[in-house]
DNA sequence: CCCATTTGACCTCT
DNA sequence: AGAGGTCAAATGGG
């Protein structure tokens, strides 16, 4: 079950990508090789993911630096780390019992790829899916690049989620994520599925319960209704075509998904233990 | 007017 | 005392 959560973790990275792409899509316009890159990001992720459902992988090593869900065949870095609980020492689990001691859990750090392009040039880090509030920067002894601080916006709600979100020194196309707190927001009445144990603290967690329309998040010029939420936040649509359109990266993704065992929903893929 | 960002001050822990 | 994390006032954009 925790390769559940990893390979969900994968998944939902790979959707990220495949989001980020949509949103920066005018960007590459003209720079085929960076969209070539990006689509390669894209399936490579989807592939290792498809790859662990059909043969679950080995015992990850001790959680750090561990490059989680790096295909022996990618070459790009554009993977993310790994989960860092207990193993992520006394820094992490003084955090998590400081201040407001929510829950005496870790967090969920991932180290995701700067977009080669925003509009505007602006420097932030890969959409996730979730709409995120700023509420703090610092300066981090022996980083060069500041940390930022964000939250849900969703906070009214009730969500606190939070994320960290600091450039990599060594390499400043990357930014290091770290999740605290899982997400309660969700405005969909699907309810939202969280899977146990700590990666509660993980990436987004989309609601399961319905097929992820991935083809939503190319909405921009489709008709296949409002998949997003009034925060922004993608929401799990009840359908998964994308109408005629022809969208590439919808597609790529949709086959990821579609590619295991004939069945496309989240359900098909990590099918309810006791039913 | 509402909301997000910025930024300095403050809080907590080691 | 220093560092990481958070708060909240000021500011700006839509």
């Amino acid at each position: 079950m925790e390769e559940n959560q990893e390979t969900m973790s994968l998944i939902l990275h790979g959707c990220a990508l495949a989001q980020d792409l949509e949103s920066n899509i005018a960007g590459y316009a003209g720079q085929p090789e960076l969209l070539l890159a990006s689509c390669d990001r894209i399936s490579d992720v989807f592939r290792q993911a498809s790859n662990r459902l059909r043969s679950p992988p080995p015992p990850l090593p001790p959680i750090g630096d561990v490059t989680l869900f790096e295909a022996p065949d990618y070459a790009g870095p554009t993977t993310v780390g790994g989960t860092d609980f207990e193993a992520a020492g006394p820094s992490v689990q003084r955090a998590a019992t400081r201040r407001k001691k929510k829950d005496s859990c870790g967090r969920y750090t991932e180290r995701v790829p700067a977009p080669a392009l925003r509009a505007g040039g602006a420097d932030i880090p890969p959409d996730d899916g979730y709409t995120w509030r700023k509420y703090g920067q610092k300066d981090i002894l022996g980083s060069r690049f500041p940390r930022n601080y964000y939250r849900c916006t969703h906070k009214n709600y009730g969500c606190g989620a939070k994320k960290y979100v600091q450039r990599l020194d060594e390499d400043p196309s990357m930014y290091e994520v770290t999740y605290r707190d899982p997400h309660t927001c969700q405005t969909s009445p699907t309810p939202i599925v969280i899977l146990p144990g700590p990666s509660d603290f993980g990436p987004p967690v989309v609601p399961l319960s319905t097929t992820i329309g991935l083809g939503s998040w190319f909405s921009g010029s489709l008709d296949v209704g409002r998949a997003i939420d009034e925060g922004g936040r993608s929401v799990g649509s009840a359908s998964q075509h994308v109408g005629d359109v022809d969208c590439p990266v919808a597609d790529l993704a949709d086959v990821m998904f579609n590619s295991v065992s004939g069945r496309s929903s989240m359900e098909g893929i990590f099918a309810p233990k006791d039913d």
